[in-house]
DNA sequence: TTGACGTATTCCAAAATAGGAATATAAAGT
DNA sequence: ACTTTATATTCCTATTTTGGAATACGTCAA
């Protein structure tokens, strides 16, 4: 089998490159016509008019007629999955400096009440199961 | 032209399905055998094999050699990009409630103080070149 | 050594992609 | 009606992808 078919799955259609080029072209919520596109990233039209047609099915933009012009826009909520899947990945690299920085209170507000306690947590063993 | 080459992008790699699944599965950060993927998922062994080989190549899992087993880690800090990435639209969805609070006051307070401002913004016309 | 086990790789086929060029559609201007 | 402008679609092709089967490789155990 090939890929499974990309043009249904927001994770698919933000993998393009010149696609994601496209949404953060987007990203000020307002209306752009295709040509904007064209000349902002120096693609060619018709290739334009096929990205913003994968990013229309799968949702993430919207169109609206005006004349002769296509309208498009973000919409950004169906990045949200993304953004859910990617989030649980976080504390992978997140150091929440509120964390440090509590840690880093304690231990001075110790150092300098007793000063010459023994300090009990410099032995940062896992604490599985207590 | 294809989809430009994928193996090499973070994107593209978690732009597959299973390949969110095996991730998904290493979330633990702990180590474990192609087999461990194998029985879990129901995948057959060259697919999980090419999988891991792909999450390899952009560098988001990481091998160590036990023997005959190749046990296999998540290495998260891979997805940041993608994280920073749709970062970026999080606003979009995420409505903090300070705010708005704080806009619905100020409305109110602007309401109240000239109650007959007209509606300004309620032809969204092309203001190119104004 | 032989065999069992765990894993990677190769070969194949089916499906899908993105780009380019050309063309079609559609609306607006003259 | 004709032309220009804006956009979408079609046709074509090179390249990629994934799964499946078979096979190769590497390691451990008799």
């Amino acid at each position: 089998m090939p890929r499974s078919s990309t043009t249904a799955d927001i994770f698919t259609a933000i993998a393009e490159p010149r696609r994601r080029q496209i949404i953060g072209l987007l990203q000020d919520g307002k209306d752009h016509a295709v040509n904007d596109v064209v000349l902002l990233l120096r693609m060619n039209q018709p290739a334009v008019s096929k990205h913003l047609g994968v990013l229309r099915k799968v949702g993430v933009v919207t169109v609206s007629k005006r004349g002769q012009l296509r309208l498009y826009r973000l919409n950004a909520k169906e990045l949200k999955p993304v953004h859910d899947w990617v989030k649980a990945y976080e504390r992978f690299w997140v150091h929440h400096l509120d964390s440090i920085k509590r840690r880093a209170e304690q231990k001075i507000a110790q150092r300098t009440a007793k000063a010459s306690a023994q300090p009990e947590a410099l032995h940062p063993g896992r604490k599985e199961k207590p």
